[in-house]
DNA sequence: CAATAATTTGACCAACTGGTCAAAGGCAGG
DNA sequence: CCTGCCTTTGACCAGTTGGTCAAATTATTG
């Protein structure tokens, strides 16, 4: 089964994958069922099964697929770069996120919420680790003034709440704009906030 | 029934209105049981139903009970006064919120970000209403150059956004701070956030 | 204290849940 | 066309779910 994935499977597969996604992103891993997977993969509940081997796993393999490319962005942070221009970076890679994969963020958005049960240790362990690292070039940046005295870490926690609000809180944020595409306004207002924050 | 409550009456809807908000907030809506609630409760579920005639009343009525307070400190905001002042005021209240009810704020979140079935209505009307007014204030002090120019909706839901982040990724945020108490920090970065973006 | 009303509970139910399984259907290579 | 494997499915199951109800228990009041 592992040696070669044929077509059907890498089709069915996927499918599982997307449908997994909307659905356990919209409900959370217990608000959601197999049979709602299973309908909106346009599979049987059975079939389902037989390419995964329980709801814990669909969710699982999710949450592991999510995590490789949610840290990505902030392992690009270059200490040897511009700061603003650095930091500004990251924050338009997260938002760039928040727009093309709103689903992703609000599955992580429950999994957090709920306690983060199942990747607790990434948080405390590789997530931490790097939150770390960046902060202490930040501290850097801050020590040969080139940017404003800042905290790190709720630096960072401002850009990840931004960003991820437009994704999460997608509707409310429709409600209140309503044509008005968010992105735009808020790829500016991020630039400014963090100019305005940073910028000696 | 709606005449007159009896101490017990008062009691037991409190202490499930108290158990439904530390269940519901951490499960959301579907991923929460009757048996769940009416255990954290320290009720039968049939004593339970006793009181509230459904899950969906005790979620019903835990959400109306949240939006009253919900947007409160937006009202709060005066046009008469310093515009910083004003801002950094509302900051404050909603991290209070955050500090002291994080649960209502998870509650919020959760049911946001399932697409918010139950309340479209009020973040449509009441919700975008008051954000309108408070823009229009805000429109003002920048056409004053009391501040600095800036879009006055995506200015709330940073505020929002920030603040709320320290309630509903509660476990993330004590991931990467560790021992250290994450609203002291919060406080002032976001106080300098909002320095930095409005002072002219 | 008796009677009445308010409260609590055990037993129960139909619908739904995640998951199993044997059998059937489809498809490639010979 | 046949054989063997991959895929799909209908029927089924035990546990859980939201909710009901009559009966028992506990206040409250005259």
């Amino acid at each position: 089964m592992a040696k070669t994935d044929t077509r059907i499977q890498k089709k069915n597969q996927a499918a599982i994958m997307d449908a997994g996604l909307a659905v356990f992103s919209q409900f959370g891993f217990r608000g959601s069922t197999l049979d709602q997977v299973a309908e909106a993969a346009g599979l049987s509940k059975p079939n389902l099964l037989y390419y995964f081997r329980s709801k814990d796993a669909i969710y699982t393999a999710l949450l592991a697929k999510l995590l490789e490319n949610w840290l990505e962005p902030l392992r690009e942070i270059n200490a040897e770069g511009d700061p603003v221009q650095e930091l500004l970076g990251y924050a338009n890679r997260k938002l760039d996120m928040s727009q093309h994969y709103p689903r992703e963020s609000r599955l992580f958005a429950n999994e957090i919420i709920q306690g983060a049960p199942r990747i607790a240790d990434v948080l405390q362990g590789e997530l931490r680790g790097l939150v770390d690292e960046i902060s202490q070039v930040i501290n850097d940046w801050v020590a040969a003034g080139r940017i404003k005295s800042v905290d790190p870490r709720h630096l960072i926690f401002s850009i990840w709440a931004l960003t991820q609000h437009y994704a999460d809180f997608d509707v409310q944020v429709r409600a209140i704009l309503g044509d008005v595409d968010p992105f735009d306004g808020a790829q500016a207002y991020l630039e400014a906030m963090l100019r305005g924050l940073l910028e000696v």
